[in-house]
RNA sequence: GGGAGUUUAGCUCAGUUGGCUAGAGCAUCUGCCUUACAAGCAGAGGGUCAUAGGUUCGAGUCCUUUAACUCCCACCA
């Protein structure tokens, strides 16, 4: 029996409890017969607070778990936090209001490490609050020794096979976060700024070339002008030299094609390193590299008398003393795209330094052809993996200049250099705390200096697929689990996190990490703006809505719309979600008074019952044929259509069978019981897909003693029966369609729908079927007498007021 | 500058390989306390499917044009 009133708030921590106790969603290791179904998922960045579009986004691949487990197969569903490197240490260093380098390393990861442990708790209780039906047991950190000991291994496995490189190369750098960065983690930001035309004069002459720069603060680092070769107005003047303005040192004019003629003035000066640009014409011409501006952002002695100031304060001295000199020819506003560091939205700078590079330019073609190998959902976002693989600029920058992360496994022999990497079977290993085992193998020397950098976080973030699936551990479970089945992210991380493991699995296995990869939209605040944990503008709090609506509301939200596309917030659509939960409870609850006791037997069917269940069925083909596509919101609104026909009209036909079998024959109820048993049930487990907790609920209070298991998560879904005939469901839609005429009626008559009518004559195309369903229409619609011909016309009496 | 997506009712969105009169929820309006649900039910109004052409017996759906919005990438002299 259920209870009348059904109360989420007991109802959802009492199941979340029951599935955790009795291991409801665990991976069967020893199962030899199920299909496996592996999904990669995405550890989530401990960086803050969870948002909604996280629920989102975790949400539909969740739906996807729970559909394969009730199809059948043996779900592989680990759940992992990304809880090293950059993004954690600006957290922590956020909430204690501390900097990682005003002390001792150790003493600053072991607080990374409290603050990780506290944040990772609210997650999962987040996740488990939410219905997520994660294996718990195969859960993963990426600061843990298991996946420290991985990610060493991937760096050990590239480095024998040359695909990793330490060395002094141009790199992007963050000033504010004090390390280099990869060109995967920019993003452009609008800037106000102004292009200032200076004077820069031709040597042994009073000639000056006019060259428009947006950052004067580089003149000290000047290292040559360049032209368009085929320039008219400058050809006089190359292999001349002219002087920097303020600097008065000289540079050459020298001529590329990549300066364009139609921008600026034409001339343009080369610094090391305004731009990428200038890191081309460095390596080039073998420029001298000359450092404006140190790692904090301040400029340095080459700046002369701005030397420590911030590069923004030094651009202004610099403009105020060209306007004195009289060397500014004019300024004019600007307003451009520039790239800044996405964790803190610093502009970025490129400097010169060692650090280790992963090799992705080589590969373009292989990075190509290994996402024509995954199948897309939607097909069109490949779009954007080939768009970044075709615009790759750099090697993969993974030394960060930071604290909290996974050590590379490497030191420096003191004497000659020689780079000495760490064993295999001694990983995870930290360099500072341990020394090699064996001395240099160049030159014999036993002084190392150990590598301080750590690996930038998406170096560990893109061996998930090879932590889940034990490589290097153990070979069984590597081969039986890879590629994946599947791996689920937002498009945001498309260019991160997706490919960089591709990179990852090639140059392990020169496999594809998975089968397929399903890209989930985001959830803006509004159009055109992202909630964002970081700029902290969610409106709604997963915690608030889930208290306020219920995790399966919260849950159904998340499945309304189509894979791939944003959608805005609104908490209207939440009412939705309640209306089916109430109605949901409400619908179990009446049907079971009928069905309670009742066991399937076999029953010949009346007319609309069979029709019932053709249209179960059909639906049934179209929810899989979406499923199987990722559609999971697509694949709800089928059943949900179903539903609500189920409700608004066969429940509603069918009613007084029940009701009155001593009226309408013991067969008619016995037909109309089958149908409702059957129907109900095959609903609930669909519906558990989406609302885990009601289903549970309903199930553990009906179905259960009949059915047995003891979760309605370890049913399969299933078509009842073999119902298949596609020619009798115009024929219920128009007895669907009749009945509704008549509601109209009495609408329209503004009376009850329980006001008898003396007479109604039904034209249709359907006699012999409308005919057979006499009773159903007669009951529900309270007719005395009915005159069912050919036709298309139903007229109605009076009614007997 | 390159690429992708979107444009359907007042709002938020469905609409599959082209196929009866283009759908749902919200909102609005009109009724109904009907032995599950008034947090409910039954109805009604509301759409030139962004635009202009084309293919077709037939186009919201396929092709081309134009426009607007969003996103990704590049440029950043």
């Amino acid at each position: 029996m259920l209870d009348n009133k059904y109360d989420y708030h007991s109802s959802e921590k009492k199941w979340q409890d029951f599935w955790q106790e009795k291991g409801v969603y665990k991976f069967d290791r020893e199962n030899q017969t199920k299909p496996i179904y592996s999904i990669d998922t995405p550890p989530p960045t401990v960086s803050g607070k969870i948002h909604i579009g996280h629920i989102f986004s975790y949400s539909q691949a969740e739906f996807v778990a729970r559909y394969k487990r009730m199809r059948g197969y043996n779900v592989f569903y680990p759940f992992g936090f990304d809880d090293n490197g950059l993004p954690t240490e600006l957290l922590v260093e956020k909430e204690r209001g501390i900097k990682a380098y005003s002390m001792p390393r150790e003493e600053f990861t072991n607080i990374c490490m409290e603050v990780v442990n506290k944040y990772v708790d609210e997650f999962k209780n987040l996740f488990i609050k939410i219905g997520n039906s994660a294996d718990w047991s195969l859960r993963y950190h990426t600061v843990s020794p298991d996946a420290q000991k991985t990610s060493q291994m991937s760096f050990l496995d590239l480095y024998k096979k040359g695909k990793v490189y330490y060395a002094e190369a141009p790199a992007l750098w963050c000033t504010k976060c004090r390390t280099a960065i990869a060109q995967s983690e920019l993003e452009t930001k609008e800037i106000e700024t102004t292009f200032n035309h200076l004077k820069f004069f031709v040597e042994n002459s009073d000639e000056y070339l006019e060259i428009a720069t947006t950052r004067p603060e580089f003149l000290c680092a000047c290292d040559c002008v360049f032209v368009n070769p085929n320039d008219e107005r400058y050809k006089h003047l190359v292999g001349k030299n002219v002087r920097v303005p303020l600097y008065d040192f000289y540079v050459p004019i020298m001529t590329d094609d990549k300066a364009e003629m139609d921008k600026g003035t034409g001339a343009v000066m080369c610094c090391t390193f305004g731009d990428q640009t200038d890191t081309q014409w460095y390596k080039k011409y073998n420029l001298e590299y000359k450092v404006a501006i140190d790692d904090a952002g301040r400029m340095t002695e080459r700046a002369g008398k701005y030397a420590g100031m911030k590069s923004k304060e030094a651009r202004e001295a610099i403009i105020e003393d060209l306007k004195t000199n009289g060397l500014l020819i004019g300024q004019d506003p600007l307003v451009h795209q520039v790239s800044v560091h996405e964790r803190c939205g610093t502009e970025m700078e490129i400097n010169l330094k060692k650090q280790w590079f992963i090799k992705t330019l080589e590969n373009k073609d292989e990075w190509r052809r290994k996402g024509d190998e995954i199948t897309w959902y939607p097909a069109f976002m490949q779009a954007r993996y080939n768009d970044w693989v075709e615009n790759l600029m750099m090697d993969w920058c993974i030394s960060r200049q930071k604290y909290f992360g996974v050590p590379f496994p490497v030191w420096y022999c003191k004497d000659c250099g020689e780079i000495i990497v760490a064993d295999n079977e001694d990983l995870p290993v930290n360099p500072i705390s341990t020394n090699p085992k064996h001395p240099c193998p160049k030159c014999g020397g036993t002084q190392f200096v150990p590598e301080t950098d750590i690996l930038d976080t998406w170096a560990t973030s893109s061996v998930t697929p090879q932590i889940n699936c034990k490589w290097n551990v153990d070979d069984e479970t590597y081969n039986k689990l890879m590629p994946m089945s599947l791996r689920p992210n937002a498009h945001d991380i498309i260019r991160t996190w997706d490919f960089y493991t591709i990179v990852k699995s090639f140059y392990h296995s020169g496999i594809k990490p998975w089968d397929n990869i399903m890209i989930s939209g985001f959830i803006m605040a509004s159009a055109g703006e992202k909630i964002s944990k970081s700029k902290n503008n969610a409106k709604s709090d997963p915690l608030a809505l889930i208290d306020m609506y219920s995790a399966d509301v919260t849950r159904y939200w998340t499945a309304t719309g189509s894979l791939g596309r944003d959608i805005i917030f609104g908490d209207e659509q939440f009412k939705n979600g309640q209306r089916l939960l109430n109605k949901l409870y409400n619908a179990s609850k009446f049907v079971w008074q009928f069905v309670e006791g009742y066991t399937p037997k076999d029953v010949e069917l009346l007319p609309m019952d069979k029709w019932l269940l053709c249209k179960f069925n059909a639906m049934f083909d179209n929810f899989v044929r979406y499923f199987d596509k990722y559609e999971v919101g697509l694949a709800m609104g089928e059943l949900e259509a179903f539903f609500w026909n189920f409700c608004d009209n066969y429940v509603e036909i069918v009613k007084n069978r029940l009701y009155k079998p001593e009226i309408y024959g013991e067969k008619a109820k016995e037909s109309a019981q089958f149908v409702c048993y059957n129907a109900l049930l095959g609903m609930l487990k669909m519906f558990a897909i989406y609302m885990p907790h009601v289903t549970e609920e309903i199930y553990q209070n009906t179905f259960k003693d009949v059915v047995g298991g003891i979760s309605i998560h370890k049913l399969e879904i299933a078509k009842i029966g073999d119902y298949e005939d596609k020619e009798i469901l115009p024929m219920g839609d128009e007895v669907v369609a009749i009945v509704s005429k008549i509601r109209q009626s009495k609408s329209e008559a503004k009376v009850s729908l329980k006001t008898e009518i003396e007479n109604v004559n039904i034209g249709t195309k359907y006699v012999d079927f409308v005919k057979a369903c006499e009773k159903d229409i007669t009951a529900v619609m309270s007719i005395k007498n009915i005159n069912i011909t050919n036709g298309t016309d139903v007229e109605i009496g009076n009614f007997i007021l």
